[in-house]
DNA sequence: AAGCCGGGCAACCGCAATTAG
DNA sequence: GCTAATTGCGGTTGCCCGGCT
């Protein structure tokens, strides 16, 4: 077979690009009636259009074909496509290929329009399609000296009891998983006390308990096995779980299962195991900082990265740490850690 | 009434895989 | 086996429209 030797759309030569009229839709209609649509190139030859074959192509596909269902996407086919998407990622062909009628633009834009929005509202990472718990805080740990870490951590923990009681709020969890991750990627650098000592010489006071405590879990005392290889950056560590109650609270709790629209999926595993660091980093970047509370429906706890820090009247992003841990609601949480 | 802004969607872009000479 | 055209796919862009100020 001869190959023509121009690519096939090549915008030097003179092709039309841009919406379509409906004399060129007519004309596409016709030819594709009349001969099919074999080679796009010819077809496009064929039917006098200035327009390359790729352009053909995805009018016919995406608009003109009879088999387009067209209007909004009914109850079904929006639960189809989360369950697919939660199966297949952005493989919005294969998604496509489950719904008839449907296009792969389309349900692309459907999801990027409404569903990724309404996923988010609830809680649930849109990428992942587990819950959020977040994310930035966490991040911004990878970018921060160990001493400054063990420090805020010395700071939010002590102050606040380091044990682990039953929960039953997402808020809760959330708070439990911020600390539960400091405290991970405390135990399980590989870095010690003394090495972080001499790594960064700068005033390091720890409180004696939390020192106690890591010490105690760099020797290995923690009776949780090793978990998922740290996300932090230029870290060589390996994670493990460091509060128990935590996993036995997350196993008992079914907050997050109100997220999923009615479904069980997340409901009974462990969270702990779920949920450490690599959950608790959303896979998109900085979006809103979403905290679950009690009621599932309420958007009250939505705080912009922005607002998270600039606005803060502290200092230092533990400071604002500390404080995004010290709210009202946090006072009667860490009292009944306390207690 | 005019301008601004954001949402929705069609179409384009660029890359990878496939096909054919 | 190599090369180039074609096709398929996912990401992104830009236009249009409606709502708000």
């Amino acid at each position: 077979m001869e190959r023509s030797s121009t690519s096939s759309c090549d915008e030097t030569n003179g092709l039309k690009k841009g919406p379509w009229t409906p004399e060129e839709d007519q004309k596409l209609l016709d030819c594709i009636q009349k001969y099919g649509h074999g080679n796009w190139k010819e077809v496009s030859k064929l039917a006098g259009l200035n327009r390359c074959g790729k352009s053909c192509r995805l009018r016919w596909t995406n608009y003109l074909r009879p088999d387009i269902k067209r209007g909004t996407f009914s109850e079904e086919e929006e639960q189809t496509i989360l369950e697919l998407h939660a199966l297949l990622g952005n493989k919005w062909s294969a998604i496509a290929s489950r719904l008839p009628g449907r296009t792969d633009n389309e349900i692309k834009n459907f999801w990027n329009t409404h569903l990724k929005k309404k996923l988010l509202q609830k809680g649930i990472d849109p990428t992942t399609h587990m819950p959020r718990t977040d994310n930035l805080l966490i991040n911004s740990l990878a970018n921060i000296p160990p001493d400054q870490l063990l420090a805020a951590a010395n700071n939010i923990c002590i102050n606040n009891a380091l044990a682990c009681r039953y929960s039953t709020t997402a808020t809760e969890l959330a708070k439990m998983l911020y600390l539960g991750n400091i405290l991970q990627f405390l135990n399980t650098t590989s870095t010690s006390i003394d090495q972080l000592h001499h790594q960064y010489p700068s005033p390091l006071i720890l409180d004696p308990q939390l020192e106690a405590l890591l010490h105690s879990n760099s020797a290995g005392i923690s009776p949780y096995p090793p978990a998922q290889t740290s996300t932090f950056p230029n870290l060589n560590v390996t994670q493990t779980i460091l509060c128990p109650e935590l996993e036995e609270t997350s196993i008992k709790s079914n907050t997050f299962t109100q997220n999923i629209n009615g479904t069980s999926q997340y409901g009974t595993s462990s969270m702990c195991n779920n949920y450490s660091i690599t959950e608790l980093v959303s896979a998109s970047s900085p979006k809103p900082f979403v905290v679950n509370t009690e009621d599932q429906t309420t958007k009250s706890n939505i705080i912009s990265p922005k607002d998270q820090f600039s606005n803060s009247s502290t200092s230092t992003t533990f400071d604002a740490l500390g404080d995004l841990m010290d709210d009202e609601a946090s006072k009667y949480y860490w009292k009944q850690i306390i207690e």
